[in-house]
DNA sequence: TTGTAGGCGTTATCAG
DNA sequence: CTGATAACGCCTACAA
């Protein structure tokens, strides 16, 4: 591996012209630049990463933080993010997690000296040991859909999406609907739902009363949302139709309410979370948010901080849409108003 | 931030000592380890991971070449891969690979001067180009689930599983057997099947002829999978089982055979490739590839190769087996033997 | 416009 | 066992 003191020698020049060349600097003469770039050339140079990261005190890397559990959307958020450092020279360090111990450790062991230069934390609380040590060493750190008052964020609304659901079943007729919902921090088992304050807002808005008995919190996944619609249809009085607060938990519901012989929409009508080829193949209707562009805009956020470390941070919110395909229509005739 | 020079300082001691105790090394008497170790936990002193990488000429990071139409898979593999290195320090450097350009680019740019010390390529043919360089450098490459003389790889043994869902078909009475396949190298329009031989070996096996016109190569995804399927029964005499190459594919044949009126598994049967929590919840009988293993023994096969830099490639093989749900039954009554 | 020297934080190699 | 000291490859003054 020829190193710059080798370019430097077979060019005639300093190895601080050569320098120069590498990174572009305006001060150097045009012949010189060439006769050295014909020797990088000739010699299949390469600055080596490391020293350069040594030197410069920079790596040139992004650490990001993803849980296991957002299996679905990771690789999307993942391409949003590449799409928003291709101009750039950004390489991405992953450290997954993969559950409660995992988190803390993760968290506690990331962006140490200069590891990289900025961290982008996907779909997760991050432990106030973090948010202690990023703000107290000013570290450029971004969360992508979450939010803490002292570091950047890049979020969706889900109080607006949760809104437009509901408010979506509301508008073909229904006046039963119920909240399959996900929690705010998979984490942590205290937290609450993510749609929830939504779901009530728009059944206020509708004049319809919200139950407690409507409003399920339920595990990520399938299975969870399955078990979720099973206890609702085992009510007296059960919903008309669903509000799932995610994707994972949409298709469990739709997959138990067939298994239960309920038609779809006929008579359960559902409403998902967060949109993906399967959910497009099995037609349902949604909230698409917008992962790519998530993805991207966190990126792009973090690397505007990186450029600017000056100011203060700042919750920024791309916004949802309703995908309206075939598992919400109207309710049954029998419970019609 | 502390450096060595603090500590050392701070401690009484040389550098040189406080390296020791840093990297575990006997040569230092217990009495001076634990002084320089309060120090240490005094200071919050943490050697900074880049120095060190410059000084040692190893980064005790990994790169990891993932494409992106692999997206269920992914996750379960990286999730295995971080399995293996649970105990290294090795952390993972993510290179994405979105599409065909940028296939070339990614295995052109990665790697490059001691960026990690090993690589581990997912579900994608190498360029040749990049295979040079590794054998040329001697550097750590492990393939996943592909394979090339010169390089280590981890595969699923295709041909064995295409085996036995074919096999899987022909027990429970079917003879027409049409395979959905998927391409060897995504990247690769003229690359071949990857469940060809397998499904043809099963065949002759049962001593049924094989057909053209039941051989179809789709693009993956469920959109691939539905093409390929309206094809299949719009011939003359459609098969009554379907052997797919992926899971996507599957999903789509399934989806397909329904809104095309088929039950399933009574007017047709399906077995899919590769198992994942939508399989599941559909009921999907597919062949299970243990990606998590996958992910693992690539792992481990990669860093026993960086410690043991020695020996020439091999290719190892895990094995998949049959995981019989509901979507593969007898053949219709018309159309038994 | 260019070359030279110093520094970045470790590790590794020596004498002691 | 321990302490100096020389790399490691590059960047960034500073001087020419």
């Amino acid at each position: 591996m020829p190193t710059i003191t080798d370019v430097a020698r077979e060019a005639g020049v300093g190895i601080g012209t050569v320098s120069r060349v590498i990174n572009g600097s305006p001060l150097v003469a045009e012949a010189t630049r060439e006769r050295v770039l014909a020797v990088i050339r000739r010699l299949g140079y390469q600055p080596s990463p490391i020293a350069r990261a040594f030197g410069r005190r920079r790596t040139d890397k992004l650490e990001v933080l993803v849980p296991l559990f957002a299996q679905s959307f990771v690789l999307e958020i993942l391409q949003g993010i590449e799409d928003a450092l291709a101009d750039t020279d950004y390489a991405l360090i992953i450290r997954t997690v993969d559950g409660g111990d995992d988190r803390d450790r993760v968290f506690q062991d990331c962006c140490v000296r200069g590891q990289a230069d900025g961290v982008l934390v996907v779909w997760m609380a991050p432990t106030e040991d973090f948010v202690g040590r990023m703000s107290a060493e000013s570290f450029p750190a971004v969360l992508l859909n979450s939010e803490h008052p002292r570091l950047w964020s890049v979020g969706t609304d889900h109080d607006a999406a949760a809104l437009a659901a509901t408010m979506h079943c509301v508008d073909v007729g229904h006046r039963d609907i119920a909240l399959v919902d996900r929690r705010e921090d998979p984490f942590n088992a205290d937290s609450s739902g993510i749609c929830l304050r939504g779901y009530r807002q728009a059944l206020r808005n509708a004049g319809l009363s919200s139950r407690r008995d409507y409003e399920r919190l339920a595990d990520l996944g399938a299975r969870g949302g399955a078990a979720a619609l099973q206890a609702l249809l085992a009510l007296r009085d059960p919903p008309t139709a669903i509000v799932a607060g995610s994707e994972s938990q949409a298709i469990g519901v739709l997959a138990a309410a067939r298994a239960l012989g309920r038609r779809v929409p006929e008579d359960l009508s559902i409403v998902g979370y967060n949109d993906t080829e399967i959910t497009r193949d099995l037609g349902l209707t949604t909230v698409r948010v917008p992962l790519r562009e998530l993805g991207r805009r966190a990126a792009e956020t973090l690397v505007a901080v990186l450029a600017e470390p000056a100011a203060d941070p700042v919750a920024r919110y791309v916004s949802s849409e309703l995908v309206v395909r075939a598992t919400c229509g109207p309710p049954p005739a029998s419970t019609r108003a």
